[in-house]
DNA sequence: GCAGTATTTAGAACTGTTCTAAACTCCTTG
DNA sequence: CAAGGAGTTTAGAACAGTTCTAAATACTGC
């Protein structure tokens, strides 16, 4: 029976995290399917239309949890607004203004070279590359 | 004499910006060295100590008026801040977390090689590329 | 089961940004 | 070169997104 609760508990702990009842939820909604981005409010508003109240808070709380975990990344694109994105893998992002949909595309054919070292005392930590497009 | 607050003058105007006292004020900070990145609270601060009190709300207002323009450039690289970057050409970004530290680094050198096609309905509006760092 | 710690919650607080409406300033015209 | 009107500035309120607080609750090891 895949998508059972039971896988999700396991991958919590595994992060170690305690599988509570919201996070199973959340976790449910957010890695049963294909990846997908959202924020903290959109993700709110869906876990309580499927009827699994969760307060707006732990939306958060659990979010900045999942993402310290790894299990999400968070991506920075627009001012005062933060999305998370549950593929965790190499890829890059379209974002299309002004609507703000977010869109993966793999980094499997992107090469960039010429990158300049890394300023003195520092390492490497990502590389992120944002296509704006408009409609 | 160059930076001379008639040149500032100038190039609001050229700009379609009135060039009032606070304008020019802003404009000078902003444009009469090298390129910088400011955020609206540092320049308020700036502003403030330079003896040229502009509230800031007028900096907010002028920030996103020079960016509409095309005087500056607004970087997003962290979430809840905006950054303004007085370098308007072609050039990508070091950010150093956690500090918030911003770098400019030219396009130059730079290639990136293998960016999928805009999705359909959309143009290539522009391409960033932050490398992230860490001390 | 029970104790003890981690988690959740509602609401307050906080941060960065925008809005409001009254006062002021730049610019044009007469 | 005075006056009028549109554009601008201002302080403070309002707002959006996020984090904090302290009390209530739930998970886990024993």
């Amino acid at each position: 029976m895949p998508g059972t609760s039971l896988d999700f508990t396991a991958r919590l702990r595994a992060a170690g995290l305690r599988p509570t009842r919201q996070r199973v939820a959340l976790a449910r909604l957010l890695f049963e399917g294909g990846h997908r981005h959202v924020t903290a409010e959109s993700l709110h508003v869906e876990v309580k239309s499927a009827q699994m109240p969760v307060s707006l808070a732990t939306v958060y709380n659990a979010l900045n949890q999942f993402r310290d975990a790894g299990l999400l990344r968070e991506v920075v694109v627009a001012p005062g607004r933060s999305y998370f994105d549950t593929n965790t893998g190499h890829h890059h992002h379209f974002f299309v203004e002004p609507d703000g949909a977010l869109h993966d595309f793999p980094s499997d054919k992107v090469t960039i070279a010429g990158l300049p070292a890394p300023p003195k005392g520092t390492r490497l930590s990502r590389v992120d590359v944002i296509v704006r497009v408009r409609r």
